[in-house]
DNA sequence: TCGCTATGGTCAACTGCGTTGGCATAAGAT
DNA sequence: ATCTTATGCCAACGCAGTTGACCATAGCGA
């Protein structure tokens, strides 16, 4: 078996499967983040992609040490596209808002993926530069280093934190999914005010409510408190 | 097969399983989440279940029509968990804070089961009771109907996406997280100040600093908000 | 007290999962 | 042309959720 997995820059001999198709780490993910996005966040299989490329499951375990390392890979995927392009233009206020909205939406945008990959720490380059990135901004704002630490903190987390949460709603299994618009159709949209009063009250606006992401809000309110920390270090020395 | 279930109430003939347990509804609902602390987010099953009870695994489908639906008996009971024995103290500063951080805390104290169900919408009692409590503080606190469904949205997202973030990473499966400290002390701790100088200064202090929750700051900052909206709304009429 | 019936527990089996060890073969070096 | 070995394939293992058929018995009406 394969314990070692040679990385996808040193391979050499790149013998086409049965079906003609020749792997590559990236077509692999590529293949995965479809398979996540038409069969949701359970939809990835070995077996499955397997199927996909045309090649044996077991095949993929020459590219990557079992499913928990592809996983991996997909989240660093992820974190590239939110960076693509990306260069910092020195206003840091705006710089760190596109950072947030930037990796936010690359997750919300594989809601699927995001769910397998938010709560991991993957080492790998793109999530690297995206920490040095943010680090990057807060200590040219001015940021002292403990206090850019703690910012960073905080900034990372809420941003994981809503993109998790924002996509586990989106990448609910449709049964599951059909399950919780039918409750809130049985449940809450019919509570008597009798005994839910301020449910009942609120029902109709939630409605509409509810299914905006609340992170942009968050966001701002977020980069008032570092603002509103940059002006007492300036006032005081 | 079942595909009726009869509620725990409606149950009248409580035979014993073959080992002599007599099952309940809740007995099941506190066993997987033993089993969820024991074994890790994927550690319950139906077969594990059955093992832990002493019955069959298919005799769990006469209580709950599959592991989704017992997923969120779960979810339900840990809310249940948060609010009991709290009642409002009027004054909605102090309450909501209250209710967020122990909402949050119920979810991180079982940080296995909290993975499952952060994201779902359970309809059952104590969701309910739950959120009727929230916006019942914001509505006697003053708010307008439309306000209260904005900032009830704000503060039960912030409250459940902090949850979900924090559980994540506290549930990893051990093997999972023994990948990622790796991943910290093989990468981020020896990362070159040449290619990553921002991470490399830092990465001392992050140690330190990611081990703790972002969530009371970010729910501080969340009060702050709602105590503005609140003078505007007095000082305005 | 007796029997009927529906509840609720059990058994065996199905499909699909990740993963592994052994094997075959073609790519690239010589 | 030949050799090595990287890389793909096959068959199998154990465990998952779920289901249908079966059976024991609790609790009811007589």
């Amino acid at each position: 078996m394969p314990k070692i997995v040679v990385p996808d820059e040193k391979r050499r001999r790149r013998r086409p499967t049965r079906g003609g198709t020749i792997l590559t780490e990236t077509l692999i993910v590529e293949t995965a983040l479809r398979l996540l996005r038409e069969h949701g966040s359970t939809g990835l299989t070995a077996r499955r992609l397997g199927l996909a490329l045309d090649c044996d499951p077991s095949t993929l375990y020459r590219y990557f040490r079992g499913m928990d390392e592809l996983t991996l890979a997909i989240g660093d995927t992820l974190i590239g596209q939110a960076l693509r392009g990306w260069s910092p233009s020195g206003d840091w206020r705006h710089d760190l808002g596109t950072l947030g909205r930037r990796i936010h939406g690359a997750y919300v945008s594989h809601p699927q993926a995001a769910v397998l990959t938010t709560a991991r720490v993957t080492g790998r380059a793109n999530e690297l530069a995206a920490d040095e990135a943010v680090l990057s901004v807060l200590r040219h704002a001015g940021l002292p280093v403990r206090e850019a630490a703690a910012v960073y903190h905080a900034f990372i987390d809420q941003t994981l934190a809503f993109a998790a949460l924002d996509a586990a709603s989106l990448a609910l299994p449709n049964a599951a999914l059909r399950a919780d618009e039918e409750i809130w159709r049985s449940t809450y949209a019919r509570l008597p005010s009798a005994t839910h009063p301020h449910i009942a009250e609120v029902a109709p606006l939630l409605a509409t409510e509810m299914v905006a992401s609340a992170y942009p809000g968050a966001l701002e309110l977020l980069l008032d408190g570092i603002a509103a920390r940059l002006d007492g270090l300036a006032t005081r020395g």
